[in-house]
DNA sequence: CTGAAAGCGCTTACAG
DNA sequence: CTGAAAGCGCTTACAG
């Protein structure tokens, strides 16, 4: 190499106000800018020596690639998508810093996108949304994840995703993220039996969801299994709001009542609180009720809510990594149980039991 | 133009699989890049005729800009980033919901990046990612839209910003949505002399909170202009949290109780219910509650809570739709103004005044 | 009003 | 293990 005048100033650093990019880092080590490249995607063609100097000077000038360029470059962002369709704030909020958690100092950034299931063009949207931001993958969380229009369409234009499911089911293409819901509902069968409980009413979420069907069926069994069978009078369909648990609470309790309800999410619980408060009732001497979510809600009722906790959050977390590791991973699903949270809604029944 | 051999298949498309990029509609159009260029960026420097004939073309073909391209060429991204601290999820969910609203079909996404106002590295891990991200913009909610330092990083690096902040402050470089907590809070008092209400507390949240002190001001100033002080051992700080709901509620029913209790938010007022459930004291014959924020628990608590509703969706729509409207827009400021949802928890007093 | 050239900061495909 | 050339899909700066 020819000899170079000696540089009046310190070598050519990039531009005080303007960040660095891959070209400086090259010209800096005396590296192509490929070998630059080589380092930034952790490729193995690189000698080791060559690797820590560059790293060392990129750590030293605070170099960070651009994710435009390199997604320009790639065809693809560095975006995860969050498709979720209207769940309660909590469960949003939990699911995105679950996620988030995962994405922390990855370089990837996580893009919110509510969508509505039940409309005719969900699809479509998601997809242009898909496609336009090219995005590195998306998170499908509960109920947008399920009904399989949403993931074929994914699959169809080659979208990297992670489902949040209820419970396991068809799917070839993405990752599973499985909740067991009918275990938490079999929990709670439990512990109403171990407390003695026959004359028990269920309150279910809405019949299209996929988690009230799972929290139905595995609370039934459980309690089949327990040797109580619940009579259809007692089983009401709600719609995991508020007002319908009360209707249906205002249902149960002006009937022959049962000495338990529980209720397939803690807001429908709220709403069976309130007309057991009108009705002058003590919970949980008069009635036990349980809900489940765990919301802050459950802490936040008087008495506090007996309830199952979901580990919302984890599935976030579990989701996002799944999407940023390498595609031959060999994890297509994960499960992450529900476990039940006494508090001081649940009580043995006061009355003794109807029959026998 | 020379004559050309007759296409065989009908004009030569972009390819099945690909997008359509800037080059096949220039091509097809017969026009420049640039010309394309312009009618995406709405430049008036086309002729209506061109820009009609492009228009069509690029509706047919399904034509989307890349926004990858565009960012790296424009050196910033489609993104706009909502920066918060962990205030409830409701106040989250909402302002995302908000913001989403203004950027609906516009290009631009929302990216979500909660902090820890607290943590010392705050500000430079939102430095790294506005700038790492070349961010269009940020949503800065409170509490991270409190205290300078973040507002005056932004500046700094010249990035666009929009602060929701609970009263106006001085901010030469962003805009400001100013939410008038102080407005709520004196409705609040207007809402309990109007009742009658002499015997009144009040429980403030953290006094590092700007809408705490907001709040607080605002309904005390509102009192003392209805002839009513309020003693200072009837004013209790608590942190926004239920349990500091409960202990101040705790404090308040144990001494000569008041006939109302002014919460600074709604979950400090649950704690309060649950005091007065334990105290069999019926709200609102023997005790009026008040809120603040109009979460979805004031109308799930029992009686339902008289809350003050934020619209805080609105705040959000506004923030977003600031960043992406031209800089020159000549709006710094945005006010929206709460207001009193009166509901089943507040009445007249039951008890004469203590003093005549 | 319109366009040809160069460039944004990266990576792929190829060559050594 | 390393690098020079071309390209990702746009825009800026300049010229007409």
């Amino acid at each position: 190499m020819p000899a170079r005048k000696p540089p009046a100033a310190p070598a050519p650093r990039p531009a005080a106000g303007k960040a660095a990019t891959i070209t400086d880092i090259a010209r800096l080590a005396g590296v192509s800018k490929k070998t630059v490249s080589r380092i930034i995607n952790h490729s193995p063609l690189v000698r080791k020596g060559t690797r820590e100097k560059v790293q060392a000077l990129m750590r030293e000038v605070g170099y960070a690639p651009d994710p435009l360029a390199r997604g320009l470059a790639f065809r693809r962002s560095f975006l995860i998508g969050m498709v979720f369709d209207n769940p309660t704030a909590q469960y949003i909020v939990d699911m995105q810093y679950g996620a988030l958690d995962a994405l922390r100092d990855s370089g990837y950034e996580l893009v919110v996108h509510p969508c509505d299931t039940r409309s005719p063009d969900c699809v479509d949207s998601v997809r242009r949304f898909v496609q336009q931001q090219k995005l590195h993958g998306v998170i499908l969380v509960p109920r947008a994840s399920e009904g399989q229009a949403l993931a074929e369409m994914l699959t169809a234009i080659n979208c990297n995703y992670a489902r949040i499911v209820p419970a396991d089911c068809d799917d070839q293409a993405g990752r599973l993220i499985v909740t067991h819901d009918r275990d938490g509902a079999a929990e709670v069968a439990g512990h109403l039996l171990a407390l003695g409980h026959t004359e028990v009413a269920l309150v279910t979420g809405p019949s299209s969801a996929r988690s009230a069907a799972e929290r139905t069926e595995g609370f039934l069994q459980a309690m089949a299994a327990g040797g109580i069978d619940i009579p259809a009078s007692r089983i009401i369909e709600g719609d995991y709001s508020f007002e319908s648990g009360v209707a249906a609470g205002e249902t149960l309790l002006a009937r022959r009542r049962p000495t338990a309800i529980f209720c397939s999410n803690d807001e429908m619980a709220a709403g069976v609180y309130k007309v057991a408060a009108r009705a002058r009732m003590n919970i949980p001497r008069d009635l036990s009720v349980v809900g489940f979510d765990d919301s802050p809600l459950a802490s936040l009722l008087w008495p506090s809510l007996t309830s199952v906790r979901r580990h919302t959050r984890e599935s976030g977390r579990i989701a996002a990594a799944a999407l940023i590791r390498a595609e031959s991973d060999p994890l297509p699903v994960a499960s992450v149980r529900p476990h039940l949270i006494v508090r001081d809604s649940t009580a043995e029944p006061l009355r003794a039991p109807a029959s026998a």
